[in-house]
DNA sequence: GGTTGGTATTGAGCTAAGTCAAGAATCTTC
DNA sequence: GAAGATTCTTGACTTAGCTCAATACCAACC
């Protein structure tokens, strides 16, 4: 089992940073030839995650940051009591594991929404490269930034949006990410529970339930299950704004 | 003015981080004497913001960083249609403006609450100075970070708490701050009005005015306008959790 | 291929927080 | 130090979203 595991590790390793097409998404534009050879050598590993599972949890040691190469995951925070905030969904070719680099620790855990892959970069490496290369170093505090301004984002979404707003926005933010990796930006599978939807968006799952049962008698959406269509994306983002 | 204004600048410029009581706040520890040496020429210049003054806007071009050296900042994100979502308040020693790295354009507007002074730390140099000292870069990389575990708290709290929670929380919170400066943990001044606590909290202001009132009623607080004094800490935390 | 457990929908009723509004306190400024 | 402008408090009423509960759907796995 781990022998197996080890021979598809390997044989993942030359499909590396210079050939995937995620590059854009993950990597800096604008590396030398020979830049982007030594960013290879920094990815040393892939993982694979079942559905379900975890990738890292609240207080184990940081070590690596990881993009996701294959599926999707979940991040959230866990309160005391046992609450559970979703931080956020996250796709092909996005970053998780920054919160880390506070306390050396992990200060979210990460789960599989589906069998999912990510490439693994150890940080301390990626450190010492951006030490030498001008453009990564920036590249990274851009990162962490990127990251940042999207908490600040949710924030405002959990802050101030009605329901009905709050679902509207995730919807067309997810409609925006699918069209970004070259999928159909109107029709999807949502790869998360409506728990789930409602944790990200501060509420309960059959309010999120009703929404969608109300979206579609509107005729802007058509959501079987987990199945979804955007019939009217202009009519869902006229939904966002003050109340009227 | 602006030469009184000039001089005033250069004399503090003479209290520089190396004398700064703030040292320990803002910069990482086991700087050697020439780093800090260094560090020093990095912040070019202070800046005076009147109360109500805003420092910098959403939109405005991003040159630096600041860290507040006097008084205290609120920073906010804005919606098209006018609502906002504070996002932060931020206190002596504190550094802000890291939204802005990621598109060189700020993400959000910091204005003062009170009569303020920041440090101003120009990025570019900062980064220049972090690609030649490791524990310099280290430390970038985690001010950043912190910064995303602290957004991530907050989304916490806008996601999952009840209004009385999300009160308590702010507060314990602030007295914690105020501790780890050198002040009185159980009685302060707010420099916020209901409005913009609301706004941080997700809440409406007269939402905080009932719970600062009930809080009172139950001998948790003393709350006269903008002061507040803590009779009961450990009260305050035991609101947090399950409504049981 | 039926059973089981997780997930989703929908209804009825409740409640926490919002809205609107009036008055009091405090700060600002001339 | 009086007038005006903010800011804060409190009350009465409304409502968006929650809770509880029952039923329906779907996928996984013996």
């Amino acid at each position: 089992m781990h022998g197996q595991t080890q021979i598809i590790d390997f044989q993942r390793l030359k499909t590396a940073c210079s050939s995937c097409s995620l590059q854009d998404l993950c990597m800096p534009r604008g590396l030398t030839a020979d830049e982007l050879c030594q960013l290879e050598a920094l990815v040393d590993e892939h993982r694979r995650i079942k559905r379900g599972e975890r990738l890292y949890a609240t207080g184990s040691p940081f070590e690596a940051l990881y993009t996701v190469r294959l599926g999707s995951l979940k991040t959230s925070v866990l309160f005391e009591d046992g609450r559970e905030q979703v931080t956020g969904f996250h796709m092909l070719g996005e970053l998780i594991g920054l919160d880390g680099i506070s306390t050396d620790t992990h200060n979210c855990s990460a789960y599989a929404l589906e069998d999912s892959e990510v490439c693994l970069l150890p940080f301390s490496r990626l450190e010492e490269f951006a030490r030498t290369i001008p453009a990564m170093q920036h590249h990274v505090h851009r990162l962490l930034s990127t990251e940042i301004v999207r908490e600040q984002h949710n924030m405002l979404m959990l802050g101030t949006m009605r329901a009905e707003e709050k679902l509207a926005s995730f919807l067309l933010d997810l409609s925006d990410r699918y069209l970004k990796r070259g999928y159909s930006a109107s029709e999807f599978v949502l790869r998360m529970t409506r728990e789930e939807i409602g944790s990200f968006l501060g509420l309960k799952l059959e309010t999120v339930s009703r929404l969608f049962s109300r979206f579609q008698e509107a005729g802007l959406i058509i959501a079987q299950q987990k199945y979804i269509k955007l019939l009217d994306p202009t009519g869902l983002r006229q939904l966002i704004g003050p109340p009227d």
